[in-house]
DNA sequence: TATATTTGTGAAGATTATGTGAAGATATTT
DNA sequence: AAATATCTTCACATAATCTTCACAAATATA
């Protein structure tokens, strides 16, 4: 959950990236206008705190020009001095939300929250371990940003292992997991197939450990 | 455009009323909480326009009910004097906006318009994906800018196809939403039975892709 | 080191899921 | 009511993948 903090004022730049960090969110800072917009490019951010005043260049101008590039992230404005005319100019620009200094750091976070919880409804759940990205939605499975095909079976094996990194899991449960009840079948290694087919998949023979005697556990280190 | 106002003062109400009527909103009055529960079970609104006092139940009581049950519509909360630790519940609680009385009006649009846009931005008139494009108020389909007739069931697929790129649709998701609801009946091909007549009019086998095993779901590179 | 146990592997046959044409059943239009 | 369009079912073709098996490789045990 990274936010991008725009504002011209180093100290107060410092004092909100402290707050922000100690909400456990993460943060860059730009300084001015040019700033804000590199960081723009090449980031994705759940949300953008916006200063009115910047140096080089208008923040409401920023604002806009974020919105004519199409760009859908959240935008909370925050201003020194604004009367009610500018806050309809800032509002019918395109931020969401909008505060003046001085204001709450509580009133702030409970309107940041009231942002993001409106976003992170709508996005996807997805697993991140090491090199593999795992799409529950789209049923997507990345490998170094690449797009791997597993079956169906293979999926559900590898959904199990991300949501319990480095858990322990018995042949037993795996097997359940895929299909139905029919482990009984003493002697199947049909597990271990499954297992040898993925690591081939993930190109990576540790990212699914053996335990010996046990069953298979992921690496969440590899 | 529908709005819902939630006040129980019968003057305030009614001056809201007028107001959004003045800007061409449509809009419904409930007058208590019981009112307002009647309203929202029955209609869709874009907005609830929510005081915070009502006689016959809290404000916030009423917020935290509508969310719980899942109904997603934009709250914007309106109070006599609420300090800032009110504020802070209220946002909590899932309002998306929060203004205390005495208000500016111009002010209240903006914001209004604020939180209308970001929903109605979302309710595009076409949807373009690879050569498809889909107009969902002619209810006509082009490919490679040819219009392509399409039947009833057909259409319904690809919109809900197409307003949910990349994500998987399973045929019984797919068959409630073009046939009430009859995937009972347990060896139906009816859904794959359409896929392929839709896969033959758009020209291209691998717009729809099957996930095998779950579903199906469109190609958003293809 | 020799032996037993467990795990890894490729290939082949069995099984299951999906694709397809055609025909009868419904619904819609003329 | 007839003609037309669309929906729905069915039987079978095709394709994906599951599962087993025999054996190889690795690891533990004596």
């Amino acid at each position: 959950m990274n936010i991008l903090i725009v504002e011209d004022d180093e100290l107060t730049a410092k004092q909100l990236a402290q707050l922000l960090k100690s909400e456990k969110y993460g943060c860059d800072v730009a300084y001015g206008y040019k700033e804000a917009q590199n960081f723009i490019d090449d980031n994705t951010y759940a949300l953008i705190l916006l200063d009115w005043n910047l140096g080089d260049g208008d923040g409401l101008n920023l604002l806009q020009e974020i919105r004519k590039l199409e760009i859908k992230t959240p935008v909370f404005m925050l201003s020194a001095n604004a009367g009610i005319d500018d806050r309809v100019a800032v509002l019918d620009s395109g931020a969401d939300d909008y505060l003046c200094k001085p204001y709450s750091s509580v009133e702030l976070l409970a309107r940041m929250r009231a942002l993001l919880r409106r976003e992170s409804s709508e996005k996807i759940s997805s697993i991140v371990i090491g090199s593999v990205k795992l799409d529950l939605v789209t049923r997507e499975v990345f490998v170094n940003d690449i797009n791997v095909k597993l079956t169906t079976a293979e999926f559900d094996l590898l959904e199990l292992f991300m949501q319990n990194p480095n858990q322990v899991l018995t042949r037993y449960q795996l097997s359940e997991h895929i299909n139905k009840d029919n482990y009984s079948v003493k002697h199947s290694n049909l597990v271990d197939v499954h297992i040898k087919n993925l690591r081939k998949k993930l190109d990576n023979k540790e990212f699914i450990l053996n335990v010996r005697g046990v069953g298979y556990k992921v690496n969440k280190s590899s």
